[in-house]
DNA sequence: ACGAGCGCCTGTCGGC
DNA sequence: TGCCGACAGGCGCTCG
């Protein structure tokens, strides 16, 4: 499910609180309980089930898709994957049908680890080193400029679409919000990355930082079961709009795959050639 | 370096 | 109604 957008959602809703559930930041772990074994990337389950009790979370936050929980003595990682979720709960309310992972807090609430299709990871790290050496740069970095983004784009030679989804490259773009950029800057999804001018980098790089942020401000995208509470899926000008007429000019919505992946676009706003 | 194919999982949907 | 394949917001691996 969560690309950048509906993580930093989670992690600002467990930073926060929320209307029915309290902030993390200062509570004390009591129990870690471990419900579906192969989630648990590192360390071994009895290690991590020992380790927990008793530390307390410090910090909340984000690298790419994974989401980060610092605890006094270790870093708690979570990567949702395509259907995981964090959910806080009273501890006594029971556990939910595809929770996969629990920490149960001295204060009564419980942070539950919810993945229907089992994809999801967790790990618990002294730190985020060498999990996180070879990502990317956040699209918001500020060294990312249209210069150095137009220069890795000629590094390159590669379809753009497979090479956003490359977390090596750029770190947490996902299928629906780099189908969105691309459409934004009138980009074919198959264009190769070298072809692509001054101009047409600065302006990529541009749509992926405005989607992105569209997509934070409506607290991520919901679709079918998977994740709750976000509202982008409504903005969506192409995601899942095959046949549909597209926003700008009236055209249809194509869909087809690029590496293997559901791609949609504006054949007649995003030429493959011409340019 | 790049892309295709596949595995990992469960659930939903459309077609017959 | 039931069955069956296609498909789903991700990513790591192998192979050519």
């Amino acid at each position: 499910m969560p690309e950048l957008p509906e993580v930093e959602t989670i992690a600002r809703n467990l930073r926060r609180g929320t209307n029915s559930a309290p902030s993390l930041i200062g509570q004390t772990i009591q129990k870690a309980r471990l419900l579906w074994s192969r989630t648990l990337a590192e360390p071994d389950a009895d290690t991590f089930q020992g380790l927990l009790p008793g530390q307390k979370v410090v910090e909340i936050g984000r690298r790419a898709k994974f989401l980060t929980i610092t605890l006094s003595e270790s870093i708690l990682v979570f990567h949702l994957r395509m259907s995981g979720d964090l959910r806080v709960e009273p501890s006594e309310s029971p556990l939910a049908k595809h929770d996969r992972m629990a920490l149960d807090f001295q204060s009564g609430w419980r942070l539950g680890f919810n993945d229907t299709r089992k994809f999801g990871r967790v790990w618990l790290l002294n730190d985020t080193n060498s999990l996180f050496a070879a990502l990317g740069l956040e699209p918001d970095d500020p060294e990312l400029t249209p210069k150095r983004f137009h220069e890795i784009l000629q590094q390159r030679k590669r379809a753009i679409k497979p090479l956003l989804l490359d977390q090596h490259f750029i770190a947490g773009l996902g299928n629906i919000y780099t189908d969105e950029a691309l459409f934004s800057a009138g980009i074919h999804p198959l264009r190769s990355s070298e072809t692509l001018d001054q101009e047409d980098a600065a302006k990529l790089l541009e749509a992926i930082r405005s989607t992105l942020a569209r997509g934070i401000e409506a607290n991520g995208a919901s679709i079918d079961w998977v994740y709750r509470g976000g509202s982008f899926q409504n903005n969506f000008q192409v995601y899942q709009q095959t046949g549909n007429p597209c926003p700008r000019c009236g055209q249809p919505i194509n869909k087809t795959t690029v590496g293997q992946r559901g791609t949609h676009f504006c054949p007649n706003c995003q030429p493959l050639t011409g340019e």
